[in-house]
DNA sequence: CTATCATATGAATATAAATTCATATGAAAG
DNA sequence: CTTTCATATGAATTTATATTCATATGATAG
């Protein structure tokens, strides 16, 4: 005289217990598509090493200045990027030390599983 | 009689030295494509306070048995989850540590700056 | 002011990826 | 073996996203 089909109420109910809610998971979604998309990756990368103007980054990863453009707009509104403007030139910078470690992290999974 | 653009030709020489070769920087995409999507990270929290089967993690989510099956294959293929069978059910666990401080690293990023 | 370099942006297009639907596989029970 | 529950999977559809193209903005030099 048990449950019909597969009953998982009691467990459900403590792994509902400690989800955090619906809107900060969508938001840790959001986050994580932005590094799930090579460009962004290689421009973070890139800033990794030195801070760096758009057209800089265009000629490094040998795309055109405007998907540069877009992909920049796309990290500076996560605010993992920022910029500055010097003159003619807009110098970009990595704007938070969490994306050396979220990258570090990914890349640990990585190298190590190629075991 | 300098350049006639912009010359950056000394910094990307530098940036280029120590850039993952594109192979890896996809892979890291690929990585993090994983993470970028709602459905995948409430799985992946879901398992971090217990293991459970296909149908409980539907109910969960309040969504169709297949749309998580394959979710749940993206995240067996990308090695962050594993499965076991028990009898007629297929129990799904966390295969990785590192899919708990990926994500608290994102975690982080996210609360820090909601100041 | 006008021309030029550096960057940004909107619209269009191309591509990828999530979900649904229908159905297949696989295990256990009767 | 046949039925049923649990899960997986292929194809189709929808939706999102990256890149390109054309053009706008913004700053400096002449």
């Amino acid at each position: 005289m048990s449950a019909k089909k597969h009953d998982h109420a009691a467990v459900l109910a403590q792994v509902r217990a400690q989800m955090p809610d619906d809107a900060l998971l969508c938001d840790l979604g959001d986050l994580f598509k932005i590094f799930g998309d090579t460009t962004r990756i290689r421009i973070l990368y890139s800033l990794f090493e030195s801070e760096l103007c758009v057209c800089a980054i265009a000629e490094l990863l040998q795309m055109e200045q405007s998907a540069i453009s877009h992909q920049l707009k796309i990290l500076r509104n996560a605010k993992l990027v920022d910029c500055r403007r010097d003159g003619k030139t807009n110098t970009y910078f990595l704007a938070d030390e969490h994306v050396r470690s979220i990258i570090g992290q990914g890349y640990e999974h990585l190298t190590e599983d190629e075991r």
